[in-house]
DNA sequence: AATAAATGTTAGGTTAGACTAACAAGAGGA
DNA sequence: TCCTCTTGTTAGTCTAACCTAACATTTATT
């Protein structure tokens, strides 16, 4: 199965977590969050139906196949590790991080990722280190 | 001046470099660099020359001017910061380093790119870090 | 149930960025 | 100089991802 862009990437994300968190999604969903035209979420329906990702058809309620399951749940994954990568060990604000997750989970190398994962468990365990980075960071925003 | 897209940043990149290391550059070394064909070059090399960020006609010579310079040695800076910190923090290779650099350094934001130069400098400061992470790290391949 | 509002689909367009194939121009060697 | 090879350009296509406008269907309201 050849790698999905990032654009439908996108799609089966908001798929998945509005699923997860309400149970159910409609077209009209997918295009307020993403910010698009209800015919271009039409449109992504069907790519992802035909490469096996989603149940889906005319008029139908959407759900989700287990191999689309499985990528989703990679690129949520991906999404959450960069997004604590970079509120909690660079301290960027939640919603700076959130959107740099958003664009980078699509693009970053699976060797790469597997790095800043680790380092994230690394900072848990050395707390002491994101406090200093603070401190360095705030006295660096003046020079 | 509109932001430039992630291709055409591409395409000024790989002039302003050839440039730089090798005084010249021809449309056949960028078509080389970038993996593309010599009628996509022809094509970049146009829009770039409009948006007044390279000097080009017609088989001429390409140089850039003064806002595009600005604009290249935007993106380098964003390419050496990425690309340091993948390597020098995360403990990447060169060419794992590099790759994920070109990718992320056409989105990124101006704020976390901030926030990720600074990480360098301290971890030039503290290298001990770097240590116990590379350290770290292999710990945590086997798990 | 009838109608209005919301949602989904289709058809047809646009744009950026790539491609190939054919042709044009320039550069180097015999 | 002529010929050949390399390099650059043009014309015409393609694809992904978006759009709008019009139409179809479903859902909600009276």
């Amino acid at each position: 199965m050849e790698k999905l862009s990032a654009s439908l990437e996108d799609y089966l994300e908001v798929i998945y977590n509005s699923i997860k968190y309400n149970d159910t999604v409609k077209a009209v969903d997918i295009a307020r969050e993403l910010n698009v035209s209800r015919a271009s979420v039409t449109e992504a329906l069907n790519k992802l139906s035909t490469k096996g990702l989603i149940n889906y058809g005319r008029y139908q309620t959407i759900t989700i196949t287990d191999m689309g399951m499985k990528i989703a749940q990679d690129v949520v994954n991906r999404h959450s590790s960069l997004s604590s990568f970079f509120e909690n060990i660079l301290g960027a604000s939640r919603q700076e991080a959130e959107e740099n997750a958003c664009r980078i989970e699509h693009i970053i190398s699976a060797e790469l990722l597997d790095r800043i994962e680790v380092y994230v468990k690394f900072a848990e365990v050395k707390s002491e280190i994101t406090n200093e980075f603070k401190k360095f960071y705030l006295e660096n925003l003046n020079k």
